[in-house]
DNA sequence: CACGAGACCTGTTCGC
DNA sequence: TGCGAACAGGTCTCGT
């Protein structure tokens, strides 16, 4: 579920508190209650609760769709994956259904990551980059160029969609993002990204980032009963939006099935691209 | 290397 | 009303 806007939405949440919520930082962690043992990644569940109480977050932030917390000795890294969510919560409120980690702080409050489809991970560990150091770059960080950008596409011969969705090639795009980006970019998803131009590979990043941007300025989407907040699904050009027409052009939005994820498209402004068949 | 399929999970929606 | 299939914001692993 949640990608980039959505996990830095989160992140900003929990650094400044809201919703009738403080912030957690610089909050003791008294003690910590495993609900679903798969959630803990690393160490084993015994070790982590062991390890973490007594720990104070001292920073909270964001990298790629990990939500990164930096406690007096190690760091809490969390990845909400489809259906993760992270809540603070009063200590003593009843334990909703898909609660999977609970970490009580001082005050009266309690971090709670709840997570339906149990996929989502969370990992204490003392050297974060062992994970994070196998990212892509930022795609909101001015470092990167649109040269470097292009020059990173040239060295691929995968389509965009794909190749845009690989964490390692750059970091925190998801499924909606990816599609509303190349929307804007008029770009085809299965196009090959050694094909683009630097011209084309200085829109696409533009696009990246300006979709990414509105999604933090509108604290994310809200697709279905999984979040609270944010409004950015209200925006959306093609995500979700098949057989309905182009707020560009009129044209019908299509539907494909690209790396068996939903890849929405509009087959006029996003002309396909040679052999890459109908669609 | 690149791709597709399957796995990990629960829940909702849609067609018959 | 019931029931199965398809689908869902992610990522890993395996086989070809």
């Amino acid at each position: 579920m949640p990608e980039l806007p959505e996990v830095e939405t989160i992140a900003n949440g929990l650094r400044q508190g809201g919703a009738g919520a403080p912030s957690i930082l610089n909050r003791r962690i008294l003690s910590a209650l495993v609900l679903w043992p798969g959630t803990i990644a690393e160490p084993s569940p015994e070790e982590f609760v062991l390890r973490i109480s007594g720990q104070s977050i001292r920073q909270i932030g964001r990298r790629a769709k990990f939500v990164v917390l930096q406690l007096d000795q190690d760091v809490l890294l969390v990845h909400l994956r489809m259906s993760g969510d992270l809540l603070v919560e009063p200590v003593h409120n009843t334990v909703p259904l898909h609660h999977r980690l609970l970490l009580a702080l001082e005050g009266g409050w309690r971090l709670a990551f709840n997570d339906t489809r149990k996929f989502g991970r969370a990992w204490l560990t003392s050297q974060p980059e062992r994970l994070l150091g196998e990212l892509g770059p930022e795609p909101l960080e001015p470092t990167l160029s649109a040269e470097d950008f292009h020059r990173r596409l040239l060295a691929n011969r995968r389509q965009l969609k794909p190749l845009l969705l690989d964490q390692h090639f750059l970091a925190g795009l998801g499924n909606i993002y990816t599609d509303e980006a190349l929307h804007r970019s008029r770009l085809h998803p299965l196009l090959p990204a050694n094909m683009l131009s630097l011209e084309q590979a200085s829109v696409l990043l533009d696009s990246i980032r300006a979709v990414l941007q509105s999604g933090i300025q509108h604290h994310g989407s809200s697709i279905d009963w999984v979040y609270r907040g944010g409004d950015f699904q209200n925006h959306f050009q093609v995500y979700q939006r098949d057989e309905q027409p182009c707020p560009r052009c009129g044209a019908t939005i299509r539907r494909i099935v690209v790396g068996q994820r939903g890849t929405h498209f509009c087959p006029v402004c996003q002309p396909a691209p040679p052999e890459a068949g109908a669609a």
